[in-house]
DNA sequence: GCCTTCATGGTAACCGGTGTCACTATTGCC
DNA sequence: GGCAATAGTGACACCGGTTACCATGAAGGC
């Protein structure tokens, strides 16, 4: 082991130790194939005794990238952001690697710029990006130009799977609106999300799918649009109830914005889940925090982040690691059967 | 401009179209002052010909230092962390500089290891440490020894203010009592923090030091404690409620735990704030998000991370950058007078 | 007018790795 | 046994900056 005090051992060390020139000793450590068994574990045996690591920053001066992963994102849930760093930093726990995260203004117009900038100073080995960002095609252009390796994360198929893992959130919609519908529930409310989310139009489809599959109505009146965070959850819900024939159920596109419907029922006498069920999206910390505890649909992100880390560390096995994540429906307290049993529409 | 698809200038570029040598470049781009007026600005009409930008990795490389932040932390508070993200790289927007987090477990005999390795591995140009681990003061002489700037966020005096920012948690919490004593409640309880957390500690004294300066009681059966987290906020809702003599009025430390107890008061059935007024501490996004809306104090946390930041990238102003942030005291709905009026105790 | 001093800028080595290519020793084949 | 093919290794330049040291020319003191 190194003490400490001295200075760290190069790799000039390490070769002047055991004999054999650089070189070999970089040979060692990128595990060539063409190397004597013996030199390797007599060069092995040095680098263990002096503990040597070898230094990121001339590696990426020589190999022209640094041995960090790019986080891109502008997203308006703080909590899927931080579950997604999680799952980035599970992935590289242990090894070389380090997450640099980069927020962005995705109306912005230097976008490309300070995104190319961001990669190019950084000299990035790879970057993952967020929805709404990866959802947007025109991207995938830039960081081939670029030469950077990148993983989208997506609710529904967007690229190759080498570049991308996803959900399936329309089927998942299916399923919790499905739900909704055997509990005896006909006027469903759907609180969409916002234009140019992916995942905003796959669980919207997802509803109207489950509705039209019972013969159920999905008129403009059961929909009202928010943008993922909680005051436009209130907004959208005053919207849907604030009318002669309110819903007696409502599925939220997300967590939060459920939260904000929730949140105008009460406000307005309403009983949650008696008078109004409610579904989110997600399952971040909210869903488990308010009261009553939300039904919800669980979104992996987490692990999706840690195998979209895993696939750009190692590109080779790219394809054979997991693309497809299923989601989980999460049966809470907020919603059940309506008051009087099913209503005749 | 650099057009698309050429090669990165270098120094070397630059050196040869200026007709000096890359040593003259270098002093132009580190600001050297001993360097001819005329021979600057023909330099720099080069440079910005060229769009030259240094390799950080070359500069790394020769420097001995990344230009990197990082951020330690084991923090329970979702909302926290990103707050302060966001605050760190507000600083650092622009800049060479990237910001690369390290979450931490505090209570992994390897801490000290881990830390070190981050730090050298990635050549780290500063670091920033989050509660609690900020308040651990033998973590200074690991940072000293590896040459790495720091800077500490605290609740309290800690340290030199070159290498701190901090808020007086003790004086906001005081006030936040006092605001409930003034409504007319006479026993109020409070949800401390875990053992460990500095602003644990301030926040208590802060409750007593207002209670015993009103002569109201403040013996352990008014206290619970909550380690941060939602689920222990509800276990200190239950301890503190299911009491024959229960408090009117309840201080959390900090908004989660807050919210449990908002949760635990309705689902026995009370008005909050008409049978309980509850009162947090940090203002993150759940303060605003339950029902009630919770009466919180605002922790000013953005701000004091970009503070933060600003100490470490010009450590010659750090001493002159602002050290001690205000809170502000945030009037929602979760607090009222007690039904009745004042409570004689 | 000569020598010192200061301002200015060049050369070369260095930071710690990697790529290219040449060289040696072994092996396989006819 | 001679020759080509190939495994294994080293010398050296290079990535793009920085620092140490030296060279030059002009100004100033005697």
């Amino acid at each position: 082991m190194a003490r400490r005090g001295e200075a760290k051992p190069t790799i000039n060390d390490v070769a002047r130790l055991s004999g054999v020139s650089k070189k070999t000793v970089s040979r060692v450590i990128n595990r060539s194939p063409l190397l004597n068994q013996a030199t390797r574990e007599k060069v092995e045996a040095v680098i263990t005794d002096l503990g040597y690591v070898p230094n990121p920053q001339a590696r990426a001066l020589a190999l022209r990238h640094n041995f960090v992963l790019g986080m891109i994102y502008d997203n308006p849930n703080a909590q899927m952001v931080l579950n997604f760093q999680e799952g980035v930093l599970d992935a590289i726990r242990g090894s070389e690697f380090a997450l640099a995260i980069h927020p962005v203004d995705r109306h912005s117009p230097g976008l490309f710029d300070d995104i190319r900038k961001f990669i190019e100073r950084q000299r990035l080995y790879g970057v993952l990006i967020l929805p709404p960002l990866s959802e947007n095609d025109s991207f995938a252009a830039l960081f081939d130009e670029l030469g950077c390796r990148y993983v989208r994360m997506g609710s529904a198929e967007l690229d190759d799977p080498a570049h991308l893992v996803q959900s399936n959130d329309r089927q998942a919609v299916r399923e919790a609106v499905g739900y909704l519908i055997d509990l005896g529930h006909r006027r469903i409310g759907l609180v969409e999300g916002p234009d140019g989310f992916r995942s905003a139009f796959e669980r919207r489809e997802g509803w109207r799918e489950a509705m039209q599959a019972h013969g159920l109505p999905c008129g403009p009146e059961l929909v009202a649009q928010g943008s993922y965070t909680f005051e436009t959850g209130l907004a959208a819900g005053e919207r849907l109830l604030d009318v002669p024939q309110r819903p007696s159920a409502v599925f939220a596109s997300n967590d939060v914005m459920a939260a904000g419907v929730v949140h105008v029922a009460r406000a307005r006498g309403l009983d949650v889940p008696g008078d109004l069920s409610v579904v989110g999206f997600d399952d971040t910390a909210i869903a488990a925090t308010i009261w009553p505890p939300l039904t919800t649909v669980r979104w992996p992100i987490r692990t999706m982040a840690r195998s979209a880390a895993l696939k750009l560390i190692h590109p080779e096995a790219a394809s054979k690691e997991q693309s497809l994540f299923p989601t989980e429906f999460v049966e809470r307290a907020s919603a059940a059967a309506p008051k009087g049993g099913p209503v005749r529409d």
